[in-house]
DNA sequence: ATTATTAATTTTGCATTCAAAATGCAATGG
DNA sequence: CCATTGCATTTTGAATGCAAAATTAATAAT
């Protein structure tokens, strides 16, 4: 018998499967920012009722990727750079508490797939290949997390990256920021696999800061 | 006209109304850890429908509060030594962020605000009076979490802060542990009163590591 | 007496329905 | 012609209803 067959069929809620669809959509920027929610639109086209879709909302509002106000309905939560600019340091202390916690616990093995990624990372670099360069920097960065042995921590840089990453699909990087952030990467690499957490908490704190700097330049040029 | 009568008429949702009461129900112990949310018996409690409630049960599940499992209902979420081991190195980030931020955007007024807060709590201490020295203890901790000016940060530490306080209800310090607690304390004033968001930072992460030994060595006697 | 099986009851998940509030629109008056 | 008011339509908030799943109770079999 396959193991995978054993496993207990996995039943979801609609309500569990909307917030995640929900998220992907807007995460992705299907849903665009200050744009009105239809409950009945949105219910129609996942042809689901509207409570399951309202118990969903509910959620996301919590997370914050979308706001509601009383009889009038949800909007899409815009992401302005005074947002970026308070979610980017909390982000940058959860990521540096996720190496510095990684540290003490990561397997060689473990460590040996952050360098696959970092080196798959590297190689799209030079290619200039975008969404491969943010598939395997998003990995390392997960795998880090995943490390760090803390669920709790997770589900917090998680829900806050649903926010965040929003933003990656506004920044187009200078070539200048590119090589300082791959550099930065090297760091971190370096960090992790001499097992030093407070050098890799520090790296990725200031990582996240130039990150924020990033984003900062490129909205400065298209003024959003 | 008077000036308070002019602003907009507050309205809350059912369901909000629901999910502040039930998170107070659940930090206070109303609900005790482990048993069985029944939808049925709370609408009835509240004397809503189980509509707004179910809505309010998935924002607290997304909070960690309360576990629910597809077609088995909700049940309140245990504490257990594994999960305290878990928040509080969370919360140790985020506070420590808050001291940092808040040392550069507290204003004169606000520490001195601190000050009598921390006289306050001295005061409770000598009398060990735990109700008031939990109050202003609390109150401190909130004062630098808002001087950190960051919204985002100001929410995710509240949502942690809800989980932990729970711990509180069952942790009995000892009069070692309290005495070293507010002299951590007077580091935390000093550092704020000297606008040292470095050490601030340090003493806070610190300071919440610190709290966990608490909660551990209690909780070792108690062997819950 | 204990376990297995089946029936009854309860509880949950979701759809539907109804009421209240908001939005859009037309008519009226300035 | 524009602004305001009243009305119709749409949309949201919450209750009710119904089917599926789970739990409990009851019965039968070993």
């Amino acid at each position: 018998m396959s193991s995978s067959a054993v496993l207990p069929i996995q039943r979801r809620s609609l309500h569990d499967e909307l917030v995640d669809r929900l998220r992907l959509m807007i995460v992705e920027g299907d849903l665009i920012p200050g744009s009105k929610i239809s409950e009945k639109d949105l219910s129609d086209l996942f042809a689901v009722s509207r409570t399951p879709l309202r118990e969903a909302l509910k959620v996301l509002a919590r997370e914050g990727l979308i706001e509601l106000s009383p009889n009038r309905g949800a909007t899409v939560a815009e992401l302005t750079l005074a947002d970026l600019e308070e979610a980017f340091p909390v982000m940058g202390a959860l990521e540096a508490l996720s190496g510095e916690l990684a540290c003490r616990a990561i397997t060689d093995r473990e460590v040996a797939q952050v360098r696959r990624h970092h080196e798959a990372m590297l190689e799209a670099y030079a290619k200039r290949h975008m969404p491969s360069y943010f598939k395997h920097n998003q990995a390392i960065h997960q795998a880090i997390l995943e490390a760090a042995r803390n669920p709790t921590l997770e589900q917090m840089q998680n829900a806050l990256a649903g926010r965040i990453r929003r933003a990656r699909y506004m920044a187009n990087m200078s070539e200048e920021r590119w090589a300082k952030a791959v550099a930065e990467h090297e760091a971190i690499l370096d960090a992790l696999e001499a097992r030093d957490g407070e050098r890799l908490a520090r790296i990725l704190k200031a990582h996240l800061s130039n990150k924020l700097e990033t984003v900062r330049e490129h909205l400065a040029d298209a003024q959003l």
